[in-house]
DNA sequence: TACACGTTGCATTC
DNA sequence: GAATGCAACGTGTA
């Protein structure tokens, strides 16, 4: 047990340093600091029955993004005189035991808006309370705080995102620099019989790591989303003429957005210090565009569904959710399963799927363009099927916004305009005519490249010809063997695709 | 009760 | 590439 007074800083979302106000509070006047995270099973146990490798509520690459996040906090902290202590098992018994046997005076954790953590807090501060622990819990996820939005609309979320602009007007904190230089850190106690680890692998966690080829090209981790939003913003005429509608959503080498989304889903970024980078360069163009398209129209975008999120019972279901309509959808498992493993005949569709699967992300559009024709569009199969292969596989999979915009797309919520409908053909065509987004992730086609493929064949035919000649037209199989495809040919493919997740991590 | 409006539809026409 | 018809929804406001 430590002599002197000892803070505990909970991480779970917040995987950063820079504008976390809760450690910042657990450092100050703390002889000792404890940054714990804790290994929840909930989300971390492997599940053999689900569809893919991973947990029941969380794929690999999202678990290896997670991972990724940790290491780079461990270090991020070991740089500042601490260390990140990762422990196993559910999170409130783990947090009841630390807070024990370090004689905890100070408990601080990122507020957190989702059902599950509502529950899970809820619990840590009784206990805490009771204990007579000092507990703090700001609101540093979101630009607002979703509980003052809904108060100044007498006590209902508004449900349009004007309405929402309207009433949260500029962020309290917008006048003010975001904090972003913490210079050290009080040093981590002694941590007694508490069964303490270094952050774990993939392997350690009870998972066999999948091929290079099905992970995701995006790093987790601080250090990786602040030297991606810095590549971003500085091109101050991208961000100052950003408009999400236009994008394109087959690019491949460089994605028409920022990419920053699993990194705010972590809190690997915040997403205020990012609102204050963005206005910084937009003081500094003559024109710029405006919300609900604009790049700071994104970050409020994820403010509005945070907050209908938070204020709406069962807003993850269709049943008792006063704000989704009621639809006779299909609970149809084949259909489900033809969408999710890419097999709906739909080139655009399902290498849209491949694209999820194997990176984890996909553009925004063409994440509209497969739940419209799985819901709404083609399929009828209900949105909440489509809400849990999401949530699965995107690493920036988030409670909030991905409920939210399956509501959207369905026509449940929020948009009703469903004779607007994105044809699985013509939508794909008009950003991919000449369908390279298609045969970069649908395996059957991806086998031949046109151009190299006519000139290897164009090559054998020059050979037999030649050898046809030499010999006299009395070739042997044995002689034909000599002839065929070249070995190197394979490797040159394996490279294109490698050359290509390169340009996207540089 | 009426009206304006809505981040991203499609096909057709000019 | 801009404009139009298609068919027509709910929210927010007056």
């Amino acid at each position: 047990m430590a002599s002197g007074s000892s803070s505990l800083m909970w991480f779970r979302k917040g995987l950063r340093i820079h504008d976390n106000p809760a450690l910042e509070y657990a450092a100050r006047g703390s002889d000792y600091l404890y940054p714990v995270f804790v290994i929840d099973p909930h989300y971390m146990e492997p599940d053999p029955n689900a569809f893919s490798s991973g947990s029941r509520r969380a794929g690999l690459n999202r678990i290896r993004f997670l991972l990724e996040s940790l290491v780079d906090l461990d270090l991020n902290l070991q740089k500042l005189g601490s260390r990140l202590l990762v422990l196993n098992g559910e999170p409130s018994e783990v947090l009841f035991r630390c807070l024990k046997e370090w004689n905890i005076k100070k408990l601080c954790f990122e507020f957190d808006t989702e059902p599950y953590y509502q529950a899970l807090d809820n619990k840590v501060k009784k206990y805490a309370t009771a204990a007579g622990i000092e507990i703090f819990s700001p609101v540093s996820h979101t630009l607002f705080n979703p509980a003052d939005i809904i108060q100044k609309n007498g006590g209902r979320p508004p449900l349009s995102y004007q309405s929402f602009v309207k009433l949260a007007g500029e962020p309290s904190w917008a006048s003010s620099p975001i904090s972003t230089e913490l210079t050290s850190l009080p040093p981590v106690g002694s941590v007694g019989s508490c069964p303490i680890s270094e952050v774990p692998t993939i392997e350690n966690l009870g998972y066999e790591d999948t091929e290079e080829d099905d992970r995701t090209p995006f790093k987790g981790g601080e250090s990786e989303a602040l030297r991606r939003m810095r590549e971003s913003i500085a091109n101050k005429e991208w961000v100052a003429n950003f408009e999400k509608p236009k994008g394109d959503p087959s690019s491949l080498v460089k994605p028409a957005t920022t990419v920053l989304s699993p990194y705010l889903k972590f809190g690997c970024l915040s997403s205020r210090y990012f609102y204050q980078c963005i206005q910084e360069v937009q003081r500094n163009v003559k024109r710029h565009t405006f919300p609900p398209v604009s790049l700071l129209g994104q970050l409020l975008w994820r403010d509005f569904f945070y907050t209908v999120a938070f204020g709406t019972p069962n807003f993850d279901q269709m049943k008792e959710n006063r704000i989704c309509k009621q639809i006779p959808w299909k609970n149809d498992d084949d259909l489900l399963r033809a969408w999710r493993d890419a097999r709906t005949g739909f080139p655009w569709i399902d290498a849209i799927m491949i694209q999820l699967q194997k990176w984890g992300w996909m553009h925004h559009l063409a994440r509209h363009c497969v739940a419209c024709f799985l819901t709404r569009g083609d399929l009828f199969v209900h949105w909440e099927k489509g809400r849990d292969v999401f949530e699965r596989l995107l690493i920036d999979s988030d409670w909030s916004i991905n409920n939210a915009n399956w509501l959207w797309l369905s026509c449940s919520s929020f948009f009703y305009q469903y004779n607007r409908i994105y044809s699985p053909i013509s939508f794909g065509k008009k950003y991919d005519p000449n369908g390279n987004f298609i045969r970069h992730f649908l395996p059957i086609l991806k086998v031949v490249d046109h151009d190299l493929a006519s000139k290897e064949c164009k090559q054998i035919l020059y050979e037999a010809y030649q050898l046809n000649k030499r010999l006299n037209g009395k070739v042997s199989e044995e002689d034909l063997k000599s002839l065929g495809r070249k070995p190197e040919e394979d490797k040159k493919q394996e490279q294109k695709s490698k050359r290509l997740k390169q340009t996207l991590l540089s």
